[in-house]
DNA sequence: TAGACTAATAACCAACGAGTCATTAACTTC
DNA sequence: GAAGTTAATGACTCGTTGGTTATTAGTCTA
């Protein structure tokens, strides 16, 4: 007699159980996470929902995370500050006048980031913060503080070639940030 | 020796223990309840902090209230849906003209509901929606299907005095509401 | 193919929070 | 002030969820 067919097998997406993949996993963790966080809340996701999504086990989510908050961070870290690095590489680099950095500077946060899934992340911190103080001191630190230090760099490169004329940074920094 | 002195009971807001208040509980539960679910989301809102917050035992809650739902629709039902007869009916006393009536209830809503704590409980709801369908439900056919109703009879009166232009009115009442 | 190594799992545990209920004590009535 | 009524309590249950661990089963080497 041959093996009852299981639908699931059908999909292309589907895979062997107990598959060991062990440097595919976290990647596979974080973007299932992503997804689910945006969509319901930090606190309303179950960690095993995000196992399911990506695939495999609660007890293999935390094979890889130590915590349902560092997964957060991981997902932060993956999407977000991971990127401050090239985006100051290319602020270094930048030859051109500082108001057409300005505009660059946002076309390429709203590619990255405003446009996409991930912007989710920061209302989300906006909403969960008060019940999830290790999480937002991270976000603070990792995301808002590097993030305006790199706005502050570029409006004082303006300022110092004078095509600015002398502007309070700390106001500069929140006309840049707000409408993100 | 005299008994010592509780510091708490300097505080004029302060009762006694046990009081027997029936008729004052359920409207200071609701009050709590409205603070805490606008402040923290309905989901992260223990019971029992509800209870505190209004100064008494969860037991006291779950004497007035059949559950944490039925809390919140109480909340809606006190700050929002119970001012629809009020408003319904200054609507159909109102003499001027629909210009002015429709500037009229955008200022009356602004006044009641969008310039206080209340607003935040729109906000909760487009948030915790997905997680919660009961009380989604129960909004949509409390809250936004009165409302709704109340603006196209609005802006139908201005069509049928020739005030207005023959107006799609689903657009008009959408028009009207989303800026609220 | 036997055996070692380890990725993955599923059963398990502890903490927490919604909702219940037997008990307590504040009022009312006689 | 004794007895009856009921508002209020806090200790309890039960389901859920973050996190752990003993066991299972892929994979690699000899």
């Amino acid at each position: 007699m041959p093996s009852p067919i299981c639908l699931f097998e059908i999909a292309a997406t589907v895979r062997a159980k107990r598959e060991r993949r062990k440097d595919a996993r976290p990647a596979e963790l974080v973007a299932a996470a992503l997804e689910l966080f945006v969509e319901k809340g930090f606190a309303a996701t179950r960690a095993e929902e995000v196992a399911k999504r990506a695939g495999v086990s609660k007890g293999t989510l935390f094979l890889y995370f130590a915590s349902k908050e560092d997964l957060f961070k991981a997902v932060v870290r993956e999407n977000i500050s991971g990127r401050y690095p090239e985006w100051n590489a290319r602020f270094e680099a930048y030859q051109g006048n500082t108001a057409d950095l300005v505009r660059l500077f946002m076309r390429q946060w709203w590619a990255d980031v405003g446009n996409s899934s991930i912007s989710g992340i920061s209302k989300l911190m906006m909403s969960e913060a008060s019940n999830f103080p290790e999480l937002a001191a991270f976000y603070q630190q990792e995301v808002i503080e590097p993030g305006s230090a790199l706005i502050r760099r570029i409006l004082q490169r303006g300022v110092d070639s004078g095509e600015f004329g002398p502007i309070d940074m700390k106001y500069g920094v929140y006309t840049i940030l707000a409408p993100m």
